[in-house]
DNA sequence: CTGTTAGCGCGTTCAA
DNA sequence: TTGAACGCGCTAACAG
């Protein structure tokens, strides 16, 4: 590989010249020099080294992706936002996957102050277990004590700056969306009982619930994704409820609730409402059309990059409103139009 | 951040121990020093600094991965492969997507180069455009003149090591299995007109057919993704033709496709038998079910990784059959059993 | 088994 | 405006 001071040498000059004409901020160089600097290094085919640059600048211009799955469009959504906002910054993002394993989470934190990367962005509703959070919080201590800046998508529980969707908020207004169309008697496919995102999600539904002086819903708690969904609404089916409406506080989770209620012959939203959350495209053509409530995914994933890289003294958080959107999974019951949109 | 000589001085030994005990592969090392080595290290917190250690070492840890676009589930299927595989190496993985412009691959591919990555993985059917591959692999011969390695994953047009799914041979199958349901009427959704992997698809699928003594089917172009089918199926629809079979060259299409149809009153398999290509689960719950030709995308990824990492002299290629799955989306004509699985 | 030394490729003072 | 020299943090000979 060619190196910067290949380029000199063929261009007459010194390594700093060199340099300052192909990578430098001050562009103090003369034009001729500039020119002969350019071509040297066009025809030797340079390419500058960037790890010799973060060693020699101290800084480094990758970003550091923490996810649970891509497989998930809300993480791959999120995922495709900060790749777009990294690109506009010529930074390069470097993604790992904790499948949901909080030490696998530790370790990439660990693997990407290795790679001393300029800031970090972890996604993801934490588990509430406080001695992980602790370790995490740990090792995310000493790459903000080397100059790293972290931030956060998700539940706010590391002090550190967060975009952080209002799931509960959420929550509640889907309730009452729903109360809005006649439901009553509500089941909640909750989740992982100690799962943060879908904790607030479900609180804040239940909340909902409450103001309006409804009783309180059925809740099941089980898998976050799609087959957790199926189970789930299979659990609850065999429950023999009387509700009108289940609301899966994941879209994947209401894709595979939705495919439960297919196969016992439960008929969406006709002898059953059913509602989601995200609002993950890749689920738009499903039948039916997902109520839901919409987070705007690729954005926050933006908004987190803008936030770490604008790092302050104190940290921010930039709360993200999730907007409901009834669709025809939910019957309207009101008696005012039978049918919806 | 602590350096390893502080460490080093620490422990009271020298660098070059530290270095040993705490990133050496040869660990002659007494246990003594090491343990002392090791208390310091995290005492003091230590964390390696992997762009020196590149540097020092002339090589990095970094997988560099291009694809299209991560909100493909397709695309996102291959990388959570590549990075399941890279981090059983103790390897990172870098993303670029390139939203399908080429102009923004051959940067990626400079990117990753100036990045010094390991080896660079290539994903997704190039189109065939001369001048463009030209000047990509000009760029890919600047970054394996340095040593790098590349793989590809998708058609063989770029003498590196490839990944081939045999897109030619799925479609040829699939034409045979829906001949066998008793189609003979076809339509093609074909996607872009000079998208290589749609091009094989396609061109397989005609080849089936011939060889049965079949009429050609007719071939509508548009774009590889959901709306691409969505507008590909209307167009079709607007034709009037007497098909009874539509082969989407995507998954993804498949359900634009199925879309279009519900909208304009078809039903699917009733009125027309609908098959997509590549498996892609996040649709495996898209009523009807979808036949289709399935790809092990993320095995695919593991593949090509190891497969640059293990680089020989001359270039491989692993060609990936697709497995035909037939659901519910197809008809059956034959009479012999109306009803399917 | 351990220490010394010389780079890896580049940015950046400090002089000229 | 340009050049010489040092250092970033670490590994890898080479000695001992």
């Amino acid at each position: 590989m060619v190196t910067l001071d290949e380029v000199a040498k063929e261009a007459g000059v010194s390594m700093a010249t060199a340099s300052r004409v192909l990578n430098g901020s001050t562009r103090r160089v003369g034009a001729l020099t500039r020119t002969r600097v350019e071509s040297a290094a066009a025809k030797l085919r340079y390419r500058v080294d960037s790890t010799a640059q973060t060693l020699a600048r101290g800084e480094s211009n990758v970003v550091g992706l923490i996810v649970q799955d891509l497989f998930d469009p809300y993480f791959a959504e999120i995922a495709d936002g900060v790749i777009r906002a990294a690109d506009l910054h010529d930074m390069v993002v470097t993604i790992g996957t904790t499948y949901r394993d909080p030490e696998r989470e530790i370790a990439h934190v660990a693997t990407l102050t290795a790679q001393r990367a300029r800031v970090m962005l972890i996604v993801g509703g934490r588990m509430a277990d406080e001695s992980v959070i602790r370790r995490l919080r740990a090792e995310l201590d000493v790459y903000r004590a080397a100059g790293g800046q972290v931030a956060v998508i998700g539940q706010q529980v590391l002090g550190v700056d967060t975009v952080s969707p209002l799931s509960r908020e959420g929550g509640y207004q889907l309730a009452r969306a729903l109360a809005g169309r006649g439901h009553r008697r509500f089941a909640v496919l909750a989740g992982p009982a100690r799962q943060l995102s879908a904790i607030e999600r479900t609180a804040g539904f239940l909340d909902g619930l409450s103001d309006l002086g409804f009783p309180a819903p059925f809740v099941v708690h089980g898998g976050f994704d799609r087959d957790g969904g199926y189970d789930s609404a299979l659990e609850l089916l065999d429950m023999n409820t009387d509700v009108t409406c289940v609301f899966a506080v994941t879209d994947s989770m209401a894709a595979g609730a939705l495919a439960a209620f297919r196969e016992r012959g439960v008929q969406v939203p006709r002898d059953l409402s059913l509602a989601g959350f995200n609002d993950v495209p890749s689920l738009h053509d499903v039948i039916p059309a997902l109520t839901t409530v919409r987070l705007p995914l690729a954005r926050m994933g933006a908004l987190a990059l803008e936030l770490a890289l604008s790092h302050e003294d104190v940290p921010r958080v930039v709360p993200v409103p999730g907007e409901v959107v009834l669709r025809e999974s939910v019957s309207d019951l009101t008696g005012a139009s039978p049918d919806l949109v």
